[in-house]
DNA sequence: ACCTATTTGTCCGTATGTATG
DNA sequence: CCATACATACGGACAAATAGG
């Protein structure tokens, strides 16, 4: 699980390390199902309190991409969300980030398009 | 961290401050990544209100020469990054996830101007 | 059934910057 | 420039749920 942390960036820490495990789910990386490290261990990984984790992993759960539970852990929800409400969870997570980052929704727009560009490109 | 106020001065205190800690920074007394002092501690140093030390560190960030975290204090930026490579990653994850779920791009472009809109709807 | 370990859930207090007057 | 209320972050402590010896 990698979690990189911006320490100049205003924005908080437990919402960089949430951007983080969407993109980490976004890109397939951590699929349905897959196991979230403890909130401790991950803190100790990046060097910020538990709660600052286990308030990320709220952040997620509250959107739908996360399940926790006592005594078991943090994982990728599966069954609950269809891939195409998944989908849409992710790009609300991802405008909002492009929200708080200062970013127009036409500058995420032109984001889009360069990397959609880049990708034909590159063939995929 | 050494700061001298110059009461008769028609500069303003906050200014003053400013500088004084730029100059800290300029000189490499105060390096990137050093944590400088709370605003209270030093407020109390120099004898002026908390909020007034806390303006000066404004001018810094808005210098781009100081980093501010609530709970954490305030630190010399280290290194000044585009730091929308973390947004990046998620765009391009929502790509792909739109590929899996079997979307077009201009679906998924169609998909986020309609949460777009409800967004702007919604009133934030 | 018991105990231990792990992990999330929740509360307290403290320290800090943020936002609104 | 100051006062007040608020949000974030940390640290500690303990409870609750789960799994395994």
């Amino acid at each position: 699980m990698k979690v990189e942390l911006n320490s100049d960036s205003p924005e908080e820490l437990y919402l960089q390390i949430a951007s983080s495990i969407r993109g980490t789910i976004a890109s397939g990386d951590a699929q349905p199902g897959a196991v979230l490290p403890p909130a401790k261990a991950l803190a100790q990984a990046i060097g910020v309190n538990r709660l600052t984790v286990l308030r990320a992993y709220h952040v997620l759960r509250d959107e739908g991409l996360v399940s926790l539970r006592r005594g078991l852990g943090a994982t990728v929800t599966t069954d609950r969300v269809t891939s195409s409400a998944r989908l849409r969870l992710i790009v609300e997570g991802a405008l909002r980030e492009a929200k708080r980052a200062g970013l127009d929704d036409e500058q995420l727009f032109d984001l889009m398009r360069s990397i959609r560009s880049e990708e034909s490109k590159g063939g995929e």
